[in-house]
DNA sequence: CATATTTCAGTAAGACTGAAATTA
DNA sequence: CTAATTTCAGTCGTACTGAAATAT
């Protein structure tokens, strides 16, 4: 049993789960809010749509993890005058201090998580989820670009 | 962010489990069952207590789990004479066969799950997330052992 | 018309908390 | 008394399905 990767991946994952919901619990955080936040400030405002294309989050489960942000401050939701079908998100100055904040417990977190290992391993052990996960994602790796102008027709 | 281990765990954990779900939704099957009833085939009969320590699954889960395996005939739940607050869970025939069912499609997961990578790359991630596991667990390693005779007094 | 976006309601497996009843 | 075991009722964060409404 300890030695399919399938249990393996279960168990070191709700292990790290554990550490991330503990040490953003004090902050009133969530997992979302920080992969939201993070989106935002490396990739720039986007659509809803774009932002789940980037995280990975369901588009179902972005309205509430929006909301959340939303009411704290941390972003601002504005229609697109592009188009009006699309919210964009923007970080707000207290959202970036929201992932600075974030981003510290997280570097904490991983801290704790990889103790165990050396230097060498947690590189490679990152090359390896690395390289699983580009391929399982999809053949073509899902480009994820800005938003582009849809087709006018 | 794709370079948080914890968030490469969460994706690749969350990748194989999809393959897991899907593979075992067919069967009528869910995680839980198959990692009981591996536990029951190679550690052997146990009370819920001890095979919770074996599979790290939790108590108050265990009760659904062993009332889905005990309905589908896969095991068999009686009292233990020498200890009358424990049942002990024993696998049955067909709990074998469905164990090695689900054993031949978990090998299929694996497989699925492991092909963007090279024989060594496979090795080298099982045993830097066992190293992981087991480090993060728990310092002393909980024994686990078989069940013991509860101090009389 | 088909497609894309946002939103909402509900489901699911896994992991957990708290408490009750029984027995050691 | 304390401690262990089984059971039940519920919560949580993550992930997903399906459908509606709106706009392209």
């Amino acid at each position: 049993m300890d030695h399919l990767p399938s249990w393996l991946l279960s168990q070191t994952a709700a292990h790290a789960q554990r550490l991330v919901i503990e040490g953003f619990a004090a902050a009133g955080a969530r997992g979302y809010h920080y992969r939201l936040l993070d989106s935002l400030l490396t990739a720039g405002p986007a659509s809803q749509a774009t932002l789940g294309r980037r995280t990975g989050i369901h588009l179902s489960d972005m309205v509430a993890a929006l909301n959340e942000l939303e009411a704290g401050g941390y972003v601002a939701r504005s229609p697109d005058p592009q188009d009006r079908r699309r919210n964009v998100i923007t970080i707000t100055d207290a959202g970036r201090a929201r992932a600075a904040e974030l981003s510290d417990r997280v570097a904490e977190i991983q801290d704790e998580l990889l103790a165990p290992l050396s230097a060498t391993e947690r590189e490679q052990l990152t090359a390896l989820l690395q390289k699983l996960l580009r391929a399982g994602k999809g053949p073509l790796g899902s480009p994820s670009g800005p938003d582009r102008q849809p087709g006018r027709r």
